[in-house]
DNA sequence: CACCTATCTGAACGGTGTCAACATGATCTT
DNA sequence: AAGATCATGTTGACACCGTTCAGATAGGTG
């Protein structure tokens, strides 16, 4: 390729694999679910030998990692957008649940990959130390609905206790469709603002009400 | 062998087979976790021939619904000892998370197995539709705690909010440690009880907080 | 006894993750 | 400009996997 001329050329051997392997990845995921994402069908999807990836992954496992690290991306940026919509600073907490879990009920194999444990533990923690991860924005949001800021410990314990809530909703909504619960109580959003509502840490209420010593 | 005179006689062609091949699968989970979970493996621990298994089972995915039935059974099993061991009727709630959570530690491969949202959604709520079931005994729980059995939709409702949240910080500890948090709060339980105290739904003062309407 | 049926084995198929050997071509050095 | 170098790609192979099918084996039934 000697002068970038029209479109679509290939300019290196591929151009940069590691990103269409992941897109590819990404595509089978959605697509095909989570059984049909082997290794082979991600090269072949990206018009690849099968052993090509293994010059930018040691593993299958690095590069469902890598396709983790973009699901957490586009999770926090889900967050964000929830946090900078609420209506009141208060509200935000609840718009992030919601937020939530409407990202793993449109991307649950993708959701399904960012927390399975029989990778390594490493990407979400590490993630979550970023400056605006979803983990930090959960906390901010708290503090925002009334949570007492000094207190570190037990500012982490609700973060941790509203995250652990808000994602076993969503894993159980993948899981488990209650169905009927939420004709009765008028749809999809209704049924999810309920539940978020029996969890304390979710509202001021909650909150002040678990002020203990 | 044709009399049935000693201990380990081999029946028939083998004995049974469908429950030896479930206690060889439970087996290679907790030894060497789900990556090893292959059918071949299962029918090799058992020894028996690769194929044999089909004689029992129309798939590997029936084979793991098999075990998963039986880690749900081991589960209620745990949560009836909670309610039973509970000092109060009011702790039995909280000590009933205590043993989900201490559950899904003990047995983390086979707790993800029963949560594998990639099989037929079929195994859990059938299982929760039974009497004894870990659900419906969370119920009793909840009423045992204060909560109105007369408003069957906050019932369910707040039973719901309950099994999400305890099943999220399950498989949040199985997948991130908290081990700084745990020894600033003196160890394993005291975390446990601390972050189940922030879910509002699991103390009397919380359920009463959202009393709404 | 012969027949039937359930159970198990052996061999085979296509698919998978992974690796070593080789090919290719962009970049660097001279 | 020419040749060396190194990253990137391909081919072919290996062991293992889930699954199927034809045949062996053995219990139950007439």
């Amino acid at each position: 390729m000697r002068e970038t001329g029209s479109a679509h050329v290939k300019p290196y051997h591929h151009g940069d694999l590691s990103r269409a392997l992941v897109d590819a990845a990404r595509r089978i995921l959605e697509a095909e679910g989570a059984a049909a994402l082997s290794l082979r069908a991600v090269a072949r999807e990206a018009g690849v030998s099968p052993a090509a990836p293994y010059h930018h992954f040691k593993d299958k496992t690095e590069l469902l990692e890598a396709v983790a690290h973009g699901g957490w991306e586009a999770l926090s940026e889900m967050i964000a957008q929830a946090r900078i919509n609420a209506a009141r600073p208060q509200d935000a907490i609840t718009d992030i649940g919601v937020a939530y879990v409407n990202f793993a009920r449109d991307n649950p194999a993708l959701y399904d990959l960012m927390y399975d444990t029989t990778r390594d533990r490493t990407a979400m923690p590490q993630h979550a130390q970023e400056e605006d991860s979803g983990y930090s924005q959960v906390q901010n949001a708290l503090i925002a609905a009334g949570c007492d800021p000094t207190d570190e410990q037990d500012l982490e314990l609700a973060t941790i206790a509203s995250w652990c809530a808000v994602h076993g909703l969503a894993e159980m909504s993948n899981f488990k469709d209650f169905q009927p619960l939420k004709d009765a109580l008028g749809g999809d959003e209704a049924f999810l603002r309920a539940i978020l509502r029996h969890f304390g840490t979710f509202s001021p209420a909650g909150l002040a009400s678990h002020r203990k010593h």
